[in-house]
RNA sequence: GUGGUUUUAGCUCAGUUGGCAGAGCAUCGGAUUGUGGUUCCGAGUGUCGUGGGUUCGAGCCCCACAUUCCACCCCA
C-alpha cells in the first residue's frame, strides 16, 4: 500500500541549495571558533535521562524527548532521552574525560538538539546549535573573547545585531536589596518580558507572583535604567552597594566591558551594539555570572545567540569547582535571518564547474578520460551519464547552475578538443585539454 | 500545555448557496536528426491531509486525528 510519506512535526528536509547555505553558516562560525583556539568534539544524540533531567527547569523537563526502548512498556520511565542542548552534555563530557583534558579546555560543538516544543516562527523541534565553551577558568578574558567572536561572526554574515549583556550576580543583588532574595526566578522571568508587555504588566505579574508592593516599588529605578553602559553601571552600583554579590556582578561587568573596549580599534564595525540590559534573564538556571543574548536588528526573531557563565555545572556530575562560560549560535534562526535579509553570497551555490555533454557512447568514453584529468586538478566535473538529446543535457546543466558545458562530438574527438560553452554568456570555443584545465582552474 | 490558522496536480494557489476537479509555474514531447536559459505548439498528472458522519449528492457542512503557520508559556 502506497502511503503518503511525511516527517515528524517541527522537523525539516534540507535540499541541495539549502545545504549549501547551511554549510556556509557552519563554515563561517567554525572558522571563527578555530580562530580563537577552540577544538571540536561531538557527543551522542541521546543521553541518560538522569543526565538531562532537572538541568533546564520545570519547563525544560517537559520539553525533553524521551526514547522508548522496544522492551519498555508504555508507562515506564524511559532511561534515555534526546539532548536538549549542548552545554549539559558538554559538562557531562568534561567530568567523564577529566583525566585526559588540559584545562582551561576550549571546545566547540556543532550538532542538532531536540525540544518537544510547539513549532512556530524560528522554532523547530530539531535544530542545530553551534556551541563554544571554555571550562576550567573564571577569567573574564573568556567573556570578552566570546563577545568579540559574536561580533566577528555577525560581521562576516553582514547581519546587524545588538548583543545584550547582564550578570546573574547583579540580578541576585537586586533581589537581595529589595528584600525578596528567594524570589529571584520570579523576578527575572517577569522583568525579562519588559520589552514585550511593558512596565505596568511586569509589575502586575510581580505582584501576582507574591512580591510585596514595596519590593516592586524599589525595583522601578532598575527597570527604567537608561543611558550609556557606563552610566547604567554607575546607577546599578549605587543601588546595589549594600549587596556583596551584586557589587561583585557590577565589577565583573565593568571589567568585561573595559577589556572589550581596550581591544577595539577605529576599524571595528560600528554596526555591532553591545549594551547592558538588566531585563535579560535567560531561562536556564545554571548560569551564575555573565549572561548574553544576541538579536538581529533588522528581523523580527527571537534571540539568535545566547549563553553565559556557569560556575558549577560539572558539580552536578561530581566534579565541583570548575567554572565555564560559553555561548550558542542558533544556526537555524541565523538561516532564517539570512534568508529574510537575502544576505547569502553568490558562491554559496555549491555546484559542478563543468559538465561533459556528449553525442554518443564513444564520445562519452572520451569525456570520461578528460573528466578524470580535470578531477586530478581538483575541478568538480560531471559526465552526463546517458546518451540523451543535447537539449536534455544542456537543460540539465542549466537547471543545476553548472557554469560550463563541454560538448563532445565527432569533430571534437578528431581534433582532440571539446567545445567549451559558458552557460551564462553563451560564448563557446573549441579548446584543448590544456586550455580547458587552465580556464577552469582560474575560476 | 492554551487559543487561532492552514492542508486541493511536483510547486504556488483558485474553486460561487453542497451539483462534471481548475489556473500559473515546473515536467514531458514537438517546432529545431550538434546546443540550455527567451519564443511558439501540444500532452500528462489528483485516494481534494487521514478516518468517520450528515446528504439523493461533500473539495465545500459536522466530529476526531494528523499537519502548517501564528500568538501565549517558554526558548536557539
Amino acid at each position: 500500500m502506497a502511503q503518503k510519506p511525511s516527517i515528524p512535526k517541527g522537523t525539516r528536509d534540507f535540499s541541495p541549495l539549502e545545504m549549501s547555505r547551511r554549510n556556509y553558516i557552519f563554515d563561517t562560525i567554525r572558522s571563527v571558533f578555530r580562530l580563537y583556539g577552540y577544538r571540536q568534539i561531538e557527543t551522542p544524540s541521546m543521553e541518560q535521562m538522569s543526565t538531562l533531567m532537572g538541568k533546564y527547569g520545570e519547563e525544560g523537563d517537559k520539553l525533553l524527548f524521551r526514547i522508548q526502548n522496544s522492551g519498555e512498556k508504555a508507562g515506564e520511565a524511559p532511561e534515555k532521552g534526546l539532548r536538549y542542548d549542548l552545554t549539559v552534555p558538554f559538562a557531562r563530557y568534561v567530568v567523564q574525560h577529566r583525566e585526559e583534558l588540559q584545562f582551561p579546555f576550549r571546545r566547540y560543538q556543532i550538532q542538532p538538539v531536540w525540544r518537544a516544543d510547539r513549532p512556530q516562527k524560528g522554532r523547530y523541534r530539531e535544530f542545530y546549535q553551534c556551541d563554544v565553551d571554555v571550562v576550567g577558568t573564571d577569567s573574564l578574558v573568556c567573556e570578552t573573547e566570546l563577545i568579540k567572536m559574536v561580533e566577528e561572526v555577525y560581521s562576516r554574515f553582514g547581519i546587524r545585531v545588538s548583543m545584550h549583556l547582564n550578570n546573574r550576580k547583579i540580578l541576585a543583588g537586586i533581589a537581595e536589596v529589595i528584600g525578596e532574595e528567594d524570589k529571584i526566578t520570579d523576578i527575572t522571568t517577569a522583568i525579562d518580558k519588559l520589552d514585550k508587555i511593558g512596565a505596568d504588566n511586569v509589575n502586575k505579574e510581580l505582584l501576582e507572583r507574591g512580591l510585596s508592593r514595596e519590593a516592586v516599588d524599589r525595583l522601578q529605578p532598575i527597570l527604567r535604567l537608561e543611558g550609556s553602559n557606563e552610566q547604567k553601571l554607575q546607577q546599578i552600583a549605587e543601588t546595589l552597594n549594600q549587596s556583596e554579590t551584586g557589587m561583585k556582578g557590577v565589577e565583573e561587568m565593568r571589567e568585561v566591558l573595559r577589556l572589550y573596549e581596550s581591544t577595539r580599534t577605529a576599524a571595528d564595525n560600528n554596526a555591532f551594539r553591545l549594551e547592558i540590559d538588566l531585563t535579560l534573564a535567560r531561562g536556564l538556571n545554571y548560569y551564575t555570572g555573565a549572561i548574553f543574548e544576541v538579536k538581529a536588528l533588522d528581523v523580527q526573531m527571537g534571540s539568535i545567540t545566547g549563553g553565559g557563565r556557569y560556575d558549577n555545572l560539572t558539580g552536578i556530575f561530581g566534579m565541583p569547582g570548575v567554572s565555564g562560560v560559553g555561548i550558542s549560535f542558533g544556526a537555524d534562526r541565523i538561516y532564517d535571518v539570512l534568508t529574510e535579509l537575502n544576505l547569502y553570497p553568490a558562491y554559496t551555490l555549491e555546484t559542478t564547474a563543468v559538465l561533459f555533454a556528449t553525442f554518443g557512447e564513444k564520445e562519452r568514453e572520451y569525456a570520461m578520460q578528460w573528466a578524470d584529468s580535470l578531477r586530478r586538478q581538483g575541478i568538480n566535473t560531471e559526465v552526463y551519464p546517458d546518451c540523451s538529446k543535447m537539449k536534455k543535457q544542456m537543460s540539465y546543466a542549466d537547471a543545476n547552475g553548472i557554469e560550463y558545458a563541454a560538448i563532445v562530438g565527432g569533430n571534437e574527438m578528431e581534433t582532440n578538443t571539446v567545445m567549451l560553452k559558458n552557460m551564462q554568456t553563451g560564448e563557446q570555443q573549441q579548446v584543448s585539454l590544456e586550455m580547458l584545465t587552465q580556464t577552469l582552474i582560474q575560476k
